[in-house]
DNA sequence: CTTATTCCCTGATTGC
DNA sequence: TGCAATCAGGGAATAA
């Protein structure tokens, strides 16, 4: 489940391996026929990246963007167990390698997704795939003012808008449930009925949590790995995410598990108000 | 416009 | 021990 940390982790360490490498060899696995969602033919799509240069490694929210030699950028999104490895030894084959991209100095990107949720776009156009997310939560994109206007009139739980990428770009359940208890707000109030000094504080602790983690390395309790095959570390520090039943850090209190549009969501009944 | 629900996917876990 | 039901959730699509 890459969120914004793991895939700016991601970011980080396959900039210096692929800046400037050129793709000689793709492969999709006819397995995995929806990994290509533009164009969505896999031929058509390998044949728009074998030659190609790439210029640099860049992220918008969960996505990842390779700007090409070309002008087209190369887009992917990890979805729930999606892994992009880059690997200087030989080709390391198992069921789950749904895509393969050798690159000019020998080394290749390798593309795992067990579950076959994960999308790629070539487009010339990178706003086709990402031009409805909202601001970055780590750049000055995010303002309690521009957040505090997002959520006016809604009155959708404050966790469900959180998780919505057109209010935030980069937010997913476990970053979504630690920022609200950072923050000390219940997830099932009103969107709308938060005040600007609430605002304030969920901006902080959102960018509080999510660079936190990402100075973990992300967090690995199912299937995410960087792109050297390894995994996080933040789950060795999250507060409330998959610790119901056990004492608030804050408080004391028992942490509770509910269902918040129809996904899992942690928090203290006590000091999340 | 809003909010809620379903679907895609499959391995791991839980229940009987 | 086996087998079925449930769970995990990002985002598109659909329903209301």
């Amino acid at each position: 489940m890459p969120e914004l940390p793991e895939v700016e982790t991601i970011r980080c360490q396959l900039l210096p391996l692929v800046s400037g490498r050129a793709i000689v060899d793709a492969w999709l696995s006819p397995e995995a026929p929806r990994l290509p969602a533009f164009p969505p033919d896999a031929g058509a799509f390998a044949s728009l990246l074998v030659g190609r240069r790439l210029l640099s490694v860049e992220r918008r929210g969960k996505y990842l963007l390779f700007p090409l030699d070309d002008g087209h950028t190369w887009i992917v999104h990890l979805r729930m167990t999606g892994a992009l490895v880059h690997s200087s030894a030989g080709a390391v084959e198992d069921r789950f390698l749904r895509a393969r991209f050798r690159l000019d100095d020998g080394c290749h990107l390798y593309y795992r997704d067990v579950r076959k949720l994960g999308r790629m776009w070539v487009v010339a156009d990178p706003a086709q795939v990402v031009g409805k997310l909202g601001p970055e939560p780590l750049s000055e994109g995010l303002s309690a003012a521009a957040l505090l206007a997002a959520l006016r009139g809604r009155r959708a739980p404050i966790k469900a808008l959180l998780l919505d990428q057109g209010t935030l770009a980069g937010l997913g359940n476990i970053y979504a449930d630690e920022a609200l208890h950072e923050a000390a707000i219940s997830p099932l109030r009103p969107a709308g009925s938060l005040t600007p000094e609430e605002a304030e504080r969920l901006c902080q602790a959102i960018r509080r949590v999510l660079a936190g983690a990402t100075r973990h390395g992300g967090t690995s309790f199912w299937a995410y790995l960087d792109a050297r095959g390894e995994r996080g570390q933040h789950q060795l520090h999250v507060r409330v995410y998959r610790r119901q039943g056990q004492p608030c850090p804050r408080c004391g209190a028992a942490v509770a598990r509910v269902r918040v549009g129809g996904r899992s969501c942690h928090y203290c009944p006590a000091c999340q108000v």
